[in-house]
RNA sequence: GGUGCUAUCGUCUAGUGGCCUAGGACAACGGCCUCUCACGCCGUAAACCCCGGUUCGAGUCCGGGUAGCACUACCA
């Protein structure tokens, strides 16, 4: 087998799709586990559809998920890096000319004069009208008007495209390694532009089989919305007399809508409340925000762990995986054939997942950020210590806050639920009686305060849960939170008596 | 409309002719734990799209339906 070598090739349109990042995944996770090549090149042969900031972004993306660039366009070479560049299609205008000639010269190809607007009138008045075999010669081209008469036009400065010259009823058969063996009928093709008059480009057909076969591509790994273009890709490597070296291909299965029908968009997650994007994104051409996963407080490697599990699976039950296990286990012969709908819900679970992996250290350091944004300074011990008591009922560390928001700051007023269902007629005579108690006690440890309490309650035989309960309200400020001896340990005595007193004021 | 792809619990999926009275995970529901809320643990419910065929035997192979999806631009 050849050295491997796979391409990632996102259009800078915008911000770069969930989608997208899965097929940049299993490209990376294909070359990684071959010892390959993982190549980004930028697709940029639209001009009108360019957004400002969507190639920076790409990168920023792909660097925050671990996906590494050996060649191309990456976060350390900007320009690209690599023996094939220049990697932006923009900057390459001059090879695909060059290519475009090849296939004049060869007759695969021909100058067309049509103009949009006649094309338009055209598909108006003949109902599935398709530039083919059947209509190229009741068209404008230089086919019809001659290839002499069609270069003294192009001198004289008229607008034409470049067609592909696709022969009729021919079977034309692409290996997939996902689907097996497709075949089509090239009478269903039509002459498709392989070069653009609008803005002097080819259009992506072109430039994919000639980037592809110049950077030495080994496997195309792309979407399922490729596949009826595979053919027509066929036929192009063909015509250059490239088919010796072309690429493998698979198209992989795409990411459908949570709910009703058609794929995953970017309307989805603003409906449903999630992100469909990486990386939060300012869209510089219409001011849109959208938002993206690390903003949400996902972390990569759970972002990674989900996406790769989203259309493709091992033969046994194991759920997590890291990138390492991931490059190891993972072949596309096991990517699935259909789509997948997109399940948010068990993106949560796997953040979880991870965050239980973290250290207390680790998450207070992203904790205190959050924590100084309120004004709180605390002691990094000290929230390392209270996180470890409420990670486990955490998705996110944003989600921390409210898990604990009482070990930093006093109840400023009570839950009505709670009071309702814990704060009984006696709860101020307990809570007075165990004020006085603990006001006399030394050893304020959790044993020590455990036995101080527990023996009184039953001696007085006011039921635990009565008296915990409504103590838990005067430093809680509701029935929630970790063990209460957790809760006094951290508060520490002077505290706690002080939030008793208080609410003792305040509940009566 | 045309062409192609696809089809197992609500969702992601395991299953490559007998190990399937179809396994796992998320979500749902119930229980346990317990001073509360969670977590966790245990359990329940939940699927082979339909019709034929091949075969001793089909979720698994074949054919036909049906449904879903994609493509059908001087967009990628």
């Amino acid at each position: 087998m050849r050295k491997v070598c796979v391409r990632f090739a996102p259009s800078p349109t915008g911000a770069l799709h969930i989608g997208g990042v899965r097929t940049a995944l299993y490209n990376y996770l294909f070359a990684r586990q071959h010892g390959g090549t993982m190549l980004l090149r930028i697709e940029d042969t639209d001009s009108t559809r360019f957004v400002p900031g969507a190639e920076e972004y790409i990168i920023e993306a792909l660097a925050w998920l671990g996906i590494d660039i050996d060649e191309g366009i990456c976060q350390d070479a900007p320009n690209g890096k690599g023996n094939h560049g220049p990697y932006r299609q923009s900057e390459r205008r001059e090879i695909y000319h060059q290519y475009v000639d090849q296939l004049i010269a060869s007759g695969h190809a021909y100058y067309a004069f049509d103009t949009p607007e006649q094309l338009d009138a055209k598909r108006a008045a003949i109902s599935n009208f398709q530039y083919d075999a059947h209509t190229r010669t009741e068209m404008d081209n230089s086919l019809t008007c001659g290839m002499e008469e069609a270069q003294r036009r192009i001198a004289n400065g008229e607008k034409y495209v470049v067609r592909f010259l696709i022969e009729p009823n021919q079977d034309v058969t692409v290996h997939d390694l996902i689907r097996g063996d497709v075949t089509i009928n090239s009478s269903i093709l039509d002459d498709k532009v392989l070069y653009k008059s609008a803005d002097d480009l080819p259009t992506y057909h072109l430039a994919n089989i000639v980037d592809d076969h110049l950077m030495e591509v080994s496997h195309v790994i792309r979407g399922e919305e490729w596949l009826p273009s595979a053919p027509l890709h066929v036929l192009l490597y063909r015509a250059f007399g490239w088919e010796e070296t072309m690429p493998a291909f698979a198209h992989l299965p795409l990411l459908l809508k949570p709910d009703g029908n058609g794929k995953l968009s970017k309307r989805d997650g603003d409906r449903l409340g999630f992100p469909v994007f990486p990386l939060e994104f300012h869209n510089q051409k219409d001011g849109s925000v959208s938002s993206g996963y690390r903003e949400a407080g996902y972390f990569p490697e759970a972002v990674i762990n989900f996406l790769a599990l989203l259309g493709w699976h091992t033969t046994g039950d194991q759920e997590m995986f890291s990138m390492q296990e991931l490059i190891e286990q993972f072949s596309l012969d096991r990517v699935s054939k259909s789509g997948a709908r997109f399940d948010y819900e068990k993106g949560k679970w796997f953040n979880h997942q991870y965050l239980q992996m973290k250290t207390d250290e680790e998450l207070a350091d992203l904790y205190m950020p959050i924590l100084a944004g309120k004004g709180i300074q605390a002691d990094k011990a000290m929230v390392a210590k209270v996180i470890g008591l409420t990670k486990d009922r955490v998705n996110f560390v944003s989600e921390l806050w409210e898990q604990t928001n009482f070990f930093f700051e006093a109840p400023s007023e009570y839950d009505e639920k709670s009071l309702k269902k814990r704060w009984k007629e006696d709860s101020p005579k307990h809570i007075q009686e165990m004020l006085s108690l603990l006001e006399a006690q030394d050893d304020w440890s959790a044993e020590g305060l455990d036995g101080l309490i527990m023996p009184w309650i039953a001696e007085k035989e006011y039921g635990v849960g009565v008296v915990m309960n409504a103590f838990r309200i005067c430093l809680v400020g509701a029935a929630r939170g970790p063990h209460i001896w957790a809760i006094t340990d951290i508060l520490g005595k002077e505290e706690t008596l002080r939030r008793v007193r208080k609410a003792l004021e305040v509940l009566q």
